[in-house]
DNA sequence: CTCCGGATTCGT
DNA sequence: CGAATCCGGAGT
């Protein structure tokens, strides 16, 4: 799978999580690949956002948020789940995109709905915060055939639950919603009430029809 | 050093 | 709705 370049990081982080929707994580640890589709994100735009973190300023914590784009930002939340979160723009602007939701694609155990289960299940914990992006064991990568530019991802990538689409489709037996061009819901964030008027922003950004997405 | 509470999830 | 369970960040 080819991976997203540095270039695809450092943009406009409302576009970036946009278009993240549909790549794939891929997290290879002990001889083992994980691969999840990503269906929900959300995005945080900087210091000025009183939802994000770096709006606490440069931290110790916050510091991979300030760093340069490509890189994973893992946290430790509620002392018992890990979130993930992708540093985007230039180095400095403290901007992330959270993912909340993956859809299980190989080698994934558990559920991937919502931040804390899918970093669970695709084993993805502090030891991978600050993480290059651009790295041979933990990156995101476009579907095999967008690269190419031709059918459906789930032609070349089967799902391992296929089937869920099929069993929601009450009439006509058709594919996955998202074979067809992607659909993008857009809602506020969740659990950020604490930021005032940024939480009434649409920063969230998920599939439509999605049976993966965290809070439909 | 102490204290508060969280970009969550699960069980009651 | 409250517990679980750790640690970052702010205040003393």
């Amino acid at each position: 799978m080819r991976r997203l370049p540095r270039s695809f990081y450092n943009r406009d982080t409302i576009v970036v999580a946009r278009e993240l929707l549909g790549k794939y994580v891929v997290h290879q640890s002990r001889g083992v690949k994980r691969i999840g589709r990503i269906v929900e994100v959300e995005a945080y735009l900087g210091p000025h956002d009183l939802a994000a973190h770096s709006a606490r300023g440069l931290t110790d914590r916050t510091k991979v948020m300030f760093g340069p784009p490509g890189h994973a930002y893992v946290y430790l939340i509620y002392g018992m789940y890990y979130c993930m979160n992708v540093v985007t723009e230039r180095e400095g602007h403290a901007s992330a995109v959270l993912l909340r939701a993956l859809e299980p694609v190989k080698n994934v155990e558990g559920r991937t709905c919502g931040p804390g289960l899918l970093c669970k299940a695709m084993r993805i914990d502090k030891r991978l915060n600050a993480h290059d992006l651009l790295s041979d064991n933990f990156y995101i990568a476009w579907p095999d055939n967008e690269s190419v530019g031709r059918v459906s991802p789930r032609a070349v990538i089967p799902s391992q639950s296929a089937a869920r689409w099929e069993s929601r489709s009450t009439g006509v037996k058709e594919g996955p919603p998202e074979a067809n061009p992607l659909v993008i819901i857009e809602r506020p964030r969740i659990g950020v009430d604490y930021a005032r008027h940024w939480a009434r922003r649409h920063l969230r950004f998920y599939i439509k029809g999605c049976p993966f997405v965290s809070r439909p």
